[in-house]
RNA sequence: CGGGGCGUGGCGCAGCCUGGUAGCGCAUCUGCUUUGGGAGCAGAGGGUCGUUGGUUCGAAUCCAGCCGCCCCGACCA
């Protein structure tokens, strides 16, 4: 992409209403604009990164072995009568009446939704377990939306639902979950921590939150700091086998929010190990039994021929959520500093003297040797001074500069710039071009 | 919903207390000079001061209602 036709309204000042970091770097990089309190549009920059998120998501859901559906924003009230939780959803739920005067909602939550799925088709325990789970927005009317896109009341959610059996069975359909959101987060750089949560009166240990500490969480946590640097299971396992060892290994040691802390087991970790900080829930696994299943007749014939209601799950992931926690997590003065894997573009190519015929051509080499290296470059083709494209640059966050101008080509040579170290290296075009197309920074 | 605050060119703000020609910085446009870390000079355009009503000879300024937004609290992916 060139800059010259982009769409990237950055901003020099700082927003006034912007409070935390990700929500300043946000608004100040073009990400996103506010249209309402809690409500925003996705600006092309952002949206790149977005989507990516997105992908990681489904991608890692897919491996999981969930199934990707697709169901609508909005919701026919009597869906939530038959579960009870029309009248006590509350306020946050935003009722729309349409032009016959049915009563309709745009869904906070789809859990009887996908209840209602299922029982129009699963009859028999045949038929499970199914995992099943979509991406889409949602709406809730939050007393005070804040944080940008962090506490947003329309967001992008992923969210899938498990039917299973009995409790035992939905024991396998929740590790699936609980490793999948392993996976999920680290491919997105972030070091998430699952946190034993609330079950209410479903009561039992299943239930998480998986969060990733920052400074600007929302909430206080708890935990044994070798449970943050344990790191992720990775792609091969294998999520047919049992998963059970892989979650007990982190649900061993002591990790809970506020709410659940106590503070006498936590008084258990070694001293050095004992980590009180701030998270941002970025994931929330739940078992629930039959709560919808009961009293929305989600039934299956079991072997012995009884009806039984199916034992179910949800799982959440705050997509758009993630987005700020990942910039919350990386940053620095000058801008964002995206992982690799959700940066909106792979690498900035910046020519310092557009229009300078040598210094163009050079630019456009880069530009279209690492475009078909699959390195997805933005290319600042602008005729700004270097000073603004260096600092536009930086607040993107890009993980790779090239830098190239004429003083430097006089030489054959051209910069790059690692975004997270700060790191430069001074090379021939060839080879900085041929190493950005590899990748091949070790510092990156 | 309780408490606090704000609404003035695209952005950040001053002016309001003490009513009398709407201002500054950035951005934008034109010209010239500049060009390796947010340039300089000269000029230009752009605001019915959130909105409605009231007080007044006269309201951005004082009063009231409404709308919107932000911050603290309870709630949440």
């Amino acid at each position: 992409m060139r800059l010259s036709r982009f769409f990237l309204p950055v901003l020099k000042e700082t927003p006034a209403d912007a409070q935390i970091a990700s929500h300043r770097l946000m608004l100040r990089a073009g990400m996103v604009r506010q249209e309402a309190a809690g409500i925003y549009a996705w600006l092309p920059l952002g949206f790149r990164v977005l989507k990516k998120i997105e992908q990681i998501v489904r991608e890692e859901q897919d491996r999981a072995g969930a199934v990707e559906l697709l169901m609508p924003t909005l919701q026919s009230a009597d869906l939530w009568r038959e579960s009870g939780r029309y009248d006590g959803y509350g306020k946050e739920m935003l009722r729309i009446v349409d032009r016959h005067e049915r009563d309709l909602l745009y869904g906070p939550t789809n859990e009887e939704m996908i209840t209602e799925i299922f029982r129009g088709y699963c009859r028999s325990y045949k038929d499970l377990p199914k995992l099943l789970y979509h991406i889409q927005w949602k709406f809730r009317d939050e007393i005070r939306p804040r944080f940008g896109v962090m506490r947003g009341r329309e967001f992008l959610m992923k969210d899938a639902y498990s039917f299973d059996l009995d409790e035992q069975a939905a024991r396998t359909s929740y590790n699936r979950m609980f490793v999948a959101y392993l996976n999920t987060f680290a491919r997105m750089g972030l070091k998430a921590v699952p946190m034993r949560a609330d079950t209410g009166p479903i009561g039992g240990d299943l239930s998480h939150e998986f969060i990733i500490l920052a400074e600007t969480g929302e909430s206080e946590v708890f935990c044994d700091a070798a449970l943050v640097d344990m790191g992720a299971p990775g792609p091969d396992v294998d999520f047919d086998g049992d998963l059970q060892p892989l979650v007990d290994a982190r649900t061993a040691l002591y990790a809970a929010t506020d709410e659940m802390h106590e503070p006498d087991r936590f008084a258990d970790v070694p001293e050095e190990r004992r980590l009180s900080a701030r998270g941002i829930e970025v994931g929330h696994i739940f078992y629930f039994g039959t709560k919808y299943s009961d009293p929305m007749k989600a039934v299956v014939t079991h072997p012995d021929g009884q009806d039984r209601a199916v034992h179910m799950g949800s799982y959440g992931v705050g997509v758009s959520r993630l987005m700020g926690a990942i910039i919350e997590a990386h940053h620095d003065e000058a801008g964002c500093v995206w992982p690799e894997q959700v940066a909106p573009f792979g690498a900035g190519v910046i020519n310092l003297k557009a229009g300078d015929a040598d210094t163009d051509a050079a630019c456009q080499s880069a530009y279209e040797t690492l475009s078909k290296a699959g390195r997805d470059p933005l290319l600042d083709d602008t005729d700004n001074r270097p000073g603004g494209k260096f600092a536009t640059m930086d607040l993107i966050g890009l993980p790779y500069q090239l830098i190239i101008g004429p003083r430097g080509l006089k030489e054959g040579k051209a910069e790059v710039k690692i975004r997270r170290s700060g790191g430069r290296h001074e090379l021939s075009l060839e080879d900085a071009i041929a190493r950005l197309a590899e990748g091949a920074f070790a510092d990156g």
